[in-house]
DNA sequence: TGAGATAATGAACGCGCGTACATTATTATG
DNA sequence: CATAATAATGTACGCGCGTTCATTATCTCA
């Protein structure tokens, strides 16, 4: 390995095109008016200097980074990026990125440490920012709540503050998963239960409400029943989003078999190794019971039989959070036309596959 | 959303706590002696103010950006955060990353498009870079050797370049494959296909050798067989490591079946994707054929049968070329001993499953 | 040809830090 | 108590840009 080489700034090339360092900036920014040919000479002593400009210099004198910050949630360990859901919205993100001329800094947050959203704004490292994994938490929202005061663009994804006037992309679970349980009572499916995944996010509860809904309509659930409390114990399950917490699910579910018919579970992991769970009690997904997962991740497609599952566009999600968020700070192509905040909820989709026959 | 709030810069929390702006920097750089009370009149003079340095000032004035550049391939709408290999190395970075005390910089980069490694460094946003999904072509390792000979830190991962002293951290696909394949021979299988992924990674050219060392000492290949083209055309087939490449292998594969009573893929999407395309025509895995794929991803898990696959250290790999190359830039606690190049090869291993029944 | 208007370019300085060198304050020693 | 040494702190400036305002060059018109 060599010696770094030496930086070429505005100055020399100002020198050897024989102009100001101003006009090179001029020539660099597309600026004021421009003889065409003072502007070739700039350009060829750049060329023939191998010239860039010096990114952190020009983040300093625009007071601007040019970064969007993604903020992740930080577990030791954990291969955050082999999720689905966090792999699909930061590709989205990053496809957004690309088209608007940014880079994209991913921070990673403690769960639990305070200010770190405070220190992300105020250190001027990233002009906007988007959060994964933000929970519904009194001291989260308080963070969010200075963000927003401080006048600092940033979205939410997939987590719904209500009551707040946060920018958020969400999606329709209410919605999806109302429908992936009509889907199994029209199959004649009756004793269906739910595995819920961690409440403090926004999109577990919605998943609840959708289920409880198409049950209360069904007639299979008090009309006054509202909460995960007003449910028979042998319907009502909770995980994390973990396979291991949906095997886990299955020992638990085991004694209730013969009140279950079918199962909805809150992401297609859940749903695995519930199916891996429930297989070692010689309970066959399909057959015996029918089950409904959520996300539609790649490994739906995969698993024995392939899994029935709402798709949620995650990755189009990620995609217009960053494509609002940026429009904010002028980032794109367009200034946004207003102050307000912008709340996106995008469509869902059942996908049919073989993981629940038609049992009357 | 209200106007941005103002930004408290060291001149301010000076003035509030009675001193220069030079000791403010003391302070917060913990530099030079310092009385103590000093010390605390400025910290609370900040917290006061609710002051954070500027990080791009910082940068600026320490010719450092603090951030790890990632460099990634671009091919527009492809998820690329979705791929295991991706995703896992990604993981692996963010973790060393965060260790570190650094920031991680995504920077998508459109294969075919010359001067981005040379502008990612001149622009000096980045202090190293992490460079996945390098291609061995004549353009990228010239890109590549302007890079090294300019001395700027960065590590290739999971791509080989013959004859550069380029820092890289790798598998033992070779290794691996050769396993594989001999776990096949052990279990009683001789006619072994293998499915080979796009050749211009060097990590597809290490599991066909492994494949055909195998081969070979069991006699099923002539010693002098070097290369693809020496294979009979009944046991080769290439696909782009994508699901589907691996279903059109399935098509290519059919007419030779009788010839073929196992394969061993080059990572598990193309596993999956062939076990799906040959159950097409009643080819079933584990017992019309035995199957191995190669990386260990999450679904080799939930396939049916579960896949028998090499567990490649992708998180590791990230993790160490990270490490390794922020030593480089005295990121990290020590600084590297020296300025030689490293070359990294973490072990490989097989992992045993369901799809490889014992056949003779 | 001269004056006025417009185009093109240069000089100067700020952005908010880090730090070298100068200055001041404090402590130790004879 | 005076001097020397050391600790603590301040002044000034650079980092490489973007851009305002001043200056110079060029063009147009009477």
């Amino acid at each position: 390995m060599k010696e770094v080489a030496a930086i070429v700034t505005r100055k020399e090339v100002a020198e050897l095109a024989g102009v100001s360092e101003a006009t090179v900036s001029r020539v660099f920014n597309d600026v004021g008016p421009m003889k065409e040919q003072t502007r070739q000479r700039v350009l060829q002593a750049a060329k023939t200097l191998n010239y860039h400009p010096n990114a952190i210099a020009q983040s300093f004198a625009r007071r601007r980074s040019g970064n969007l910050g993604v903020v992740l949630p930080y577990v030791p360990k954990v291969h955050i990026f082999s999720t689905y859901y966090f792999s699909e919205v930061l590709s989205g993100i990053g496809e957004q990125v690309k088209a608007s001329g940014y880079d994209m800094l991913l921070k990673f947050r403690v769960p639990g440490e305070e200010s770190d959203y405070s220190g992300i704004f105020r250190s001027q490292k990233v002009d906007a920012c988007v959060i994964l994994g933000a929970t519904d938490t009194p001291s989260e929202r308080a963070e969010l709540k200075r963000l927003e005061d401080g006048g600092f663009p940033f979205c939410l994804i997939n987590q719904h503050m209500s009551g707040e006037r946060f920018n958020e992309v969400d999606a329709d679970h209410e919605g999806g998963s109302y429908r992936a349980v009509r889907h199994l009572l029209d199959l004649g499916y009756r004793g269906i239960a739910f595995l819920s995944g961690s409440p403090e996010f926004s999109n577990s509860g919605d998943r609840l409400r959708g289920y409880m809904r198409a049950m209360r309509e069904a007639g299979l659930l008090p009309a006054d029943a509202k909460a995960a409390g007003d449910l028979p114990a042998h319907l009502y399950y909770e995980g994390n989003y973990s396979r291991t917490s949906g095997m886990k699910a299955a020992s638990a579910m085991h004694p209730h078999l013969s009140r279950i018919e079918a199962v909805f579970a809150s992401n297609d992991r859940m749903a695995i190794g519930l199916m891996q769970g429930l297989r070692e009690y010689g309970h066959v997904p399909g057959r015996d019971y029918a089950i409904v997962g959520y996300d539609d991740s790649e490994a739906a497609r995969v698993t024995d039989p392939p899994l029935t599952s709402v798709a949620v566009p995650f990755y189009e999600m990620g995609r217009l959070a960053a494509e609002r968020v940026l429009r904010r700070v002028g980032g794109g192509n367009e200034t946004d036309g207003g102050s307000e905040s912008f709340r996106l909820k995008l469509d869902t989709k059942l996908v049919v596959r073989q993981s629940c026959r038609i049992l009357r």
